[in-house]
DNA sequence: CTGAAAGCGCTTACAG
DNA sequence: CTGAAAGCGCTTACAG
């Protein structure tokens, strides 16, 4: 218990204990601390001396409040728990630290009220900046009241619903779901497909419209027939997709081959189809899109669209640092473009 | 270009703005935030109104300055792109969303040196507490230095390395692993399997460690012999364990069956198998550890130890929270029970 | 019930 | 090259 003028104490050490601790004013040690060419080369090395023996630690909060800046970004995701954005999330969160932010999390858990708490809480952390995947039936209008128009916003992802004026003031990236569709449609075509069912996902969905407009283009392209009943909805996961697998085949003609929603859509598609003693990549063909870990190692492996997400979060994490540095740039819409990566082994020829 | 004193102006509306709005002074707008009982109904109202009108959003770090509080705790996590872990993840964060807390989110990529640098990153951010997932090979000294003694640390999944007091000061939610491993091949060797593998991991990590342990304490109750080669490192991934399954056969005599890792290893390692030609479920039994959601869905289904990672995430939140409300209890070490999920066809009886 | 004042930990002109 | 002073947006005893 000596009362020595040293480290610990159980407050935290500041500036002025570090300005105390070397006889300067905490002025000098604050121009020291930010790398301040002023400061005397022995002056400075004192202060970084007494910086270590002390053990001080920045508090940026402070600073940011002081110099009215912010070194955070939220981040705010319809579903963390997916794959497709947890490597998203994960590009984000390194492009960001590497430009000195950090991180602030938010998962909505596919709920436009929960969107709401988490982006009103976020916000009183005072972020730079939004990086947001709304959640399914986000509204504009909603979201720009409670984010205002002072925190940049990057829409990933998705587009929120309600109407927007063409020239919404926020930027977005987007991956090309129309033509990733359309790709993968114009493949099964090509291996002589004609009764191609769309499986899976929300038809209130953008993305999910997109690519289902990919679809419907490549089909009428090549003169063929949709059937009303090629259309069957689900959750955007394995165990749903598995369940609804049966609606393909209520009505006649069955399909004999589906363009996916997703990947998860496709893997549990398939193994629906399987527990109907039907076997995807032999008796039916099955596309996917995301391209995840999972769609190269599945039994047949998976034809997809690749959209690597990891670095669309690496991307949408600069965007939006160059959205700080030039506020008054014109809001950009970047649609990435996805790759067809052809795994032979989910999409069969026709059977004659 | 209207100069009205209401909203907008290019700065944020603080206290000071709602105060002069409806004359009051900044204390009682303060005291109304707050929810104090002492202010009059009716200024109140004219307050709360008056903070709708503007728009006012809370300066949270602010008022955590002046009340030397924190609202934030870093989630830091070795591999955030692994299901296992965003699972986690997005269980810390509903629960401590829950408590008033946001999420400071970083991933460290198993890197060491990026493991040090996030820490040191968020801890400038004042984080009421630490959950940390560490990089394989993180060292107890180093962590404890940048993190210091007054911001409480939860760690989750893997010991630190080097040595530490018995009664480490921090709190600690580990599975077990150990016990996991043991019951996994216990089951194998109940259905008449007798050369058992060990497959994936780095022996450095502890969680490798204690499941490998479970294994030989298993193999050894029954009387079994392990040779050498039955035990192969890989990285905790499918696409190394792919790579590494043929290690297993270089010598004789050759495994029937291999208790692994994790699930990706699993898979990885069936994938691999069905490359060589050898069907796992049929030629070859093949246990996991995890239970991800690809574990029920893959071809065949695999038996695996179930960790239901994003309960544990809520437990981590809610076990860091209980250590701020009671900072002086003694430091727990939770261990954390797996259930062992046997799906049959991944684990064929052995071959007379 | 309300206001004036001090202060959280930092930064930044401005003097000297 | 260094220090005194003011201030970022909030909170909280303390008077009244």
């Amino acid at each position: 218990m000596a009362t020595d003028s040293t480290p610990h104490a159980n407050r935290k050490v500041t500036l002025a204990d570090i300005a105390a601790g070397c006889d300067v004013s905490r002025a000098t040690v604050s121009l020291v601390l930010r790398g301040s060419p002023l400061v005397n080369k022995l002056t400075r090395a004192r202060v970084e001396e007494e910086l270590r023996r002390q053990g001080y630690v920045y508090n940026r909060a402070a600073a940011n409040l002081r110099r009215r800046t912010s070194s955070s970004i939220a981040l705010v995701l319809n579903d963390l728990a997916n794959p497709f954005f947890a490597e998203f999330a994960t590009g984000v969160d390194e492009a960001l630290g590497g430009g000195g932010y950090v991180t602030l999390l938010g998962s909505t858990g596919e709920s436009v009220t929960r969107e709401q708490a988490v982006l009103g809480s976020l916000l009183e952390h005072d972020p730079a900046g939004v990086i947001l995947s709304p959640a399914e039936g986000s509204d504009a209008g909603q979201v720009l009241r409670t984010i205002g128009v002072r925190t940049p916003l990057l829409l990933f992802n998705r587009e929120l619903a309600g109407k927007v004026s063409p020239d919404a003031p926020w930027d977005r990236l987007m991956l090309d779901n129309q033509r990733g569709a359309r790709l993968a449609t114009e493949h099964l075509i090509a291996l002589g497909q004609k009764r191609i069912a769309f499986f899976g996902g929300h038809a209130a969905s953008s993305s999910c419209q997109q690519r289902h407009a990919g679809y419907v283009e490549a089909m009428k392209a090549a003169g063929l027939r949709i059937e009303p009943h090629w259309r069957i909805e689900c959750a955007p996961n394995r165990v749903d997709a598995a369940a609804q697998c049966g609606a393909l085949f209520f009505e006649s003609p069955a399909p004999t081959a589906a363009v996916c929603y997703n990947d998860a859509v496709a893997l549990g598609l398939m193994l629906g189809l399987y527990q109907r003693g039907i076997q995807p990549g032999r008796d039916f063909a099955v596309t996917g899109f995301d391209d995840i870990a999972e769609a190269g190692l599945s039994a047949p492996p998976l034809t997809t669209l690749a959209s690597t997400p990891r670095a669309r979060g690496k991307q949408a994490a600069e965007l939006l640092l160059q959205r700080l540095r030039e506020p008054q740039a014109e809001p950009q819409r970047i649609v990435v473009p996805v790759q067809l990566v052809v795994r032979g082994s989910s999409c069969p020829p026709a059977t004659a």
